[in-house]
DNA sequence: GCCCAACGACTGCTTGAGCAACTATAACCG
DNA sequence: CGGTTATAGTTGCTCAAGCAGTCGTTGGGC
């Protein structure tokens, strides 16, 4: 039986998927030991590294990959759990700031060293240096021509958001 | 300044996850285009590489990465769109099978061509030979070490999946 | 200065998914 | 057999997320 299933191609897809949906479940598990979704985490991280640990909403669902409504629910609940607050725009009176509270900060640094653990243990550690290098290499080829721009507004800011990675 | 965030480690993670971001969005939108859910296609690609194109409602959960009570209302959807159908397990009455209809097969078919020239052009297509097969056996060894087993029941279906992709 | 388009955030509504409870059947075991 | 336990599928409930519509704010063109 040749089967139009067993071209390369879907193998080649289900093996990223694979991966990536085994890493979100182990990283999952980790970050509810802390009280955290998956996006909650993006959404504290995301403000962590900006600067004054805030960012606009928008800029925020940007960022990140929901839209603004998502942005608008998530900060509601994270503000009620003490780890986020919103803080008005001095310039703009439409827009309004989410800040990490040291609460929010706190939870932060209980949770990332776990994290990159969990990482290292599932995922680069897996590795020797070269296969990681290559790898990323690969990934990044895809990632850089199939990169959302979709999901949220931010066009290219996806984009940005490896370059800040790479650089503070 | 000395940012915890320029962590090597949650670099390779973002491209990784972007990667997956990516090609999502490009999926989804092909997929779309011809009236299919992501669910849904992984659905009835699954029926249909199964012998008689239909599965239990458990081993559908299992090879797709839904719970059963998912597959459940996929499969309501589904069958109410007229793609599947549900069939009595002749031997064991508490079983049924979902199958796929001819207008189904006639979907998939009109489906998959598109979406496979989708997965060249934005993934397997990016990369030289050696450096997709470096980048495929990286991801294998992810995939190996952290392959869900979550999500739903199957334990180590997940695992069973991609051999059954190598092998009618 | 005034009006109108664009923008930022939020809210109502809908949808899809999981968990837990439930029903029907099967299997096991005395 | 008869009863207990496990399994297959479905359903009620809850929750997270997106879309579209709303309201206040801003800025540009005249």
């Amino acid at each position: 039986m040749t089967n139009v299933f067993d071209d390369p191609r879907i193998t080649a897809v289900g093996l990223l998927f694979e991966a990536h949906a085994g890493l979100s479940a182990r990283f999952n598990a980790q970050l509810e030991e802390h009280g955290l979704s998956a996006v909650e985490f993006e959404v504290i991280t995301r403000l962590a590294r900006s600067p004054g640990n805030q960012l606009r909403m928008t800029d925020l669902a940007a960022q990140t990959s929901l839209s603004t409504s998502g942005v608008t629910r998530v900060v509601d609940r994270m503000e009620r759990d003490g780890l986020l607050t919103r803080r008005a725009c001095p310039n703009d009176r439409r827009s309004s700031y989410a800040v990490v509270t040291a609460a929010g900060m706190q939870r932060l640094n209980e949770t990332l060293p776990g994290h990159l653990q969990m990482i290292e243990q599932w995922f680069t550690g897996q590795l020797d240096p070269e296969a990681l290098t290559a790898l990323l290499d690969g990934l990044r080829r895809v990632r850089d021509a199939a990169h959302p721009c979709a999901t949220a507004g931010s066009d290219d800011t996806t984009f940005a958001q490896e370059t800040a990675t790479n650089q503070p």
